[in-house]
DNA sequence: AACCAGTTGTGACTACTATCACAAGATTAC
DNA sequence: GTAATCTTGTGATAGTAGTCACAACTGGTT
């Protein structure tokens, strides 16, 4: 019973009814994928939801003409709640998710997602919180959008990145940061030079540690 | 039996299920708010859950110095998802909502919703459909926030507005829009007045009306 | 009619951001 | 070790947005 230990540990609110942490370890299917692994595409039906054992996933939203819009990532104790009510809705997602950092998850197969609905409300509450969470973490972003200028969104950006690989060095090119934030390579490496003059981050290639 | 009348016509996916239908009908206590009356306030238990019948409710977040962000509208058919996750798990709200116009409402106990949650599938897919369309809406405005100029959004917004109005024409000041758009007076002023110039819309005294 | 408060219009100035152009440094492959 | 490629640095320029200052207009009141 791998899969039970793995629950109780990484997602304590889905232990707390044992009728549920039994049904999960039941229908879960244990497994991993690598880094640009695209696990929800733009126009696709979803068809598992991933709970996030470790790893990371990225959730965007890609533009026609190539600009993205990072909306979040999520972390191990996660789950992806656009694939649950999508997949519940039954409708095309709208958003896209891939791998960032090597993940395992469980995957909960969407059949599977109506009698967890119905039958356990402990399911529910949880896909409550994560529904709360990421739309205040989407909330907190539209505020930093509103009032922050790029200098803040991208120091915001840089500390809470750290935060989630558990570090205080994110590796990204100054192209990447600037299409998660919408901005240009030319802005991002200029407004970084800047906070290193400020003594907040120092630099090197594909390299921002926090000092 | 007037709620259930009002829950047919309003709130069809409620009244899919006949035992649905009854339950709020008989919990459900209609009321009715005029503007500006404060309904949700930040850093306050949610006591009741409003299902907006007619008139509208602004939700937005309010900062420390006095800016606002605005999240989004709740129109007829759709209900405060806010209220309804920050209620079930008993924590604060952290956001505010405000009568835009007249309402009449549809007010869930917060006691009943566990109840709703856990015996009513219908009421979960309520739920999660208000969520999705939210968070859809919100996603939207991280777009326009981080792609599109001050000018794009004000015009985004006036066109919004109008169609929650169901009319052609809002009626607010300058400056009210400058409040909920987190820009100055001034930088409205002159960009309605360029929308004017472009044939997109007409002024007058706190009246913008789209041509 | 004159007044007043609220609303809108606009010039001047500054700071921020995007873009183009090109240089320079770092890394990888041969 | 050198070429080729990727990554970063930086000047110049233009457009966007916020702020200050003040003028002009509007609707309602006395």
């Amino acid at each position: 019973m791998e899969v039970v230990k793995i629950i109780k540990k990484i997602f304590p609110q889905l232990a707390i009814s044992n009728a549920l942490l039994q049904e999960i370890s039941k229908i879960g299917i244990l497994q991993s994928f690598k880094k640009d692994t695209v696990l929800l595409k733009e126009e696709s039906f979803v068809k598992v939801v991933p709970l996030v054992i470790n790893g990371l996933i990225k959730i965007y939203k890609e533009e026609e003409n190539g600009n993205e819009v990072l909306l979040y990532y999520i972390k191990p104790g996660e789950t992806c709640i656009v694939s649950v009510i999508t997949a519940e809705k039954n409708e095309k997602s709208n958003v896209k998710g891939v791998v960032e950092e090597d993940v395992d998850v469980i995957l909960i197969p969407k059949e599977k997602l109506y009698n967890l609905r119905k039958n356990f409300p402990g399911w529910n509450l949880f896909v409550y919180n994560s529904f709360n969470k990421k739309f205040d973490e989407v909330i907190d972003m539209v505020k930093v959008l509103t009032f922050s200028n790029k200098g803040k969104r991208l120091f915001d950006f840089i500390i809470k990145k750290a935060a989630l690989n558990k570090s205080n060095t994110i590796h990204k090119t100054h192209q990447e940061i600037a299409n998660e934030l919408g901005s240009s390579r030319e802005v991002i490496s200029r407004l970084l030079k800047k906070l290193e003059k400020e003594g907040k981050v120092s630099l090197a290639q594909k390299e921002i540690k926090i000092l």
